[in-house]
DNA sequence: TTCATAGTTGAGAGATAATATCAATAAAAT
DNA sequence: ATTTTATTGATATTATCTCTCAACTATGAA
């Protein structure tokens, strides 16, 4: 295990240190920064931005250099433990969490709820049948209202 | 109708002074730039950037400036004559057509086959009971090879 | 607990995408 | 044909993201 975290896992929460560990096992260095960043991603959760990200920590008094969230976001992303999410109009949220995945976004606060089983199997089908494509690939994403913004909403 | 298409509309495919009329009725000028990019996304067919509106149209030497590409693009999104396809990394595509769709993706070629129907509907009222949430709009786009693609990928 | 090394960082430059400004222009109504 | 008003395009500007490279630091080995 590493050095660096086991240093800092008292005060961490255990997610970040979760992610951590997965960071460390595929090779990669924890770092200050990149602790910073999960920090972050975890206190958010939801559905965030890199703007948002970097918001939260430079409150904090503790936010790497812009290239670092960046590279960081790229990296967990790359090691399937980030999913970008596709919005209606904005494209580049992020939200944690491992491998084929969609997402539940509620348009008014962010709030998210992740699901695995999207049932588009049966379209693909139906649609390879009829069209001739061969699909590999598939994005689902649905958006509407939380329960406590619908009720905020509904004042 | 528009003097202007009048004018040129012996000049213009079909669909394009169709998009034009439709312009007209929404009360917005029907100009040359706008015409152009009409023309270009006409020909393009399929899923297209601004950035492939841009070469279209310089390759024949009536690219109008990039701010009126993008203003067109724009309005035709507006007045939903226009969709935009969101990518799994690259998110900003369109293809012409009016009003909700899904597009299914050729990873290759760029081709597309639009869809209505996208069998979501039981999806959405079952995480609506689980979650809560009330669910008012979705984001269904497929990726694969086009029957082409897939024949040459074979050899 | 050092030490050496290879991976990581951050400031700043640079690329790309998109928008804002505003004087000049051109389509449309008259 | 003239007037009116929307539209255009050159340019500047903003936002997002990547690149470069010298300085730094987490890690494994000593
Ligand atoms: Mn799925
Ligand atoms: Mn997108
Ligand atoms: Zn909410
Ligand atoms: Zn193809």
């Amino acid at each position: 295990m590493s050095r660096y975290l086991e240093a800092r896992r008292e005060t961490l929460p255990p997610a970040v240190t979760d992610l951590a560990e997965q960071l460390a096992e595929a090779g990669y260095k924890v770092t200050g920064p990149r602790l910073a960043v999960l920090k972050a991603a975890t206190a958010l959760r939801g559905a965030f931005s890199v703007h948002e990200l970097e918001q939260w920590l430079i409150a904090r008094g503790e936010s790497p250099g812009i290239a670092s969230i960046f590279r960081t976001v790229r990296l967990l992303s790359d090691l399937n433990l980030l999913q970008r999410i596709h919005g209606l109009d904005d494209c580049h949220r992020y939200s944690l969490g491992k491998g084929h995945g969609h997402h539940l976004v509620c348009t008014g606060c962010g709030a998210m709820e992740r699901f695995e089983d999207c049932g588009v199997q049966s379209l693909i089908q139906q649609l390879e049948q009829r069209t001739g494509y061969r699909i590999s690939a598939h994005l689902v994403e649905l958006f509407g209202l939380c329960p406590r913004c619908l009720a905020a909403s509904a004042a």
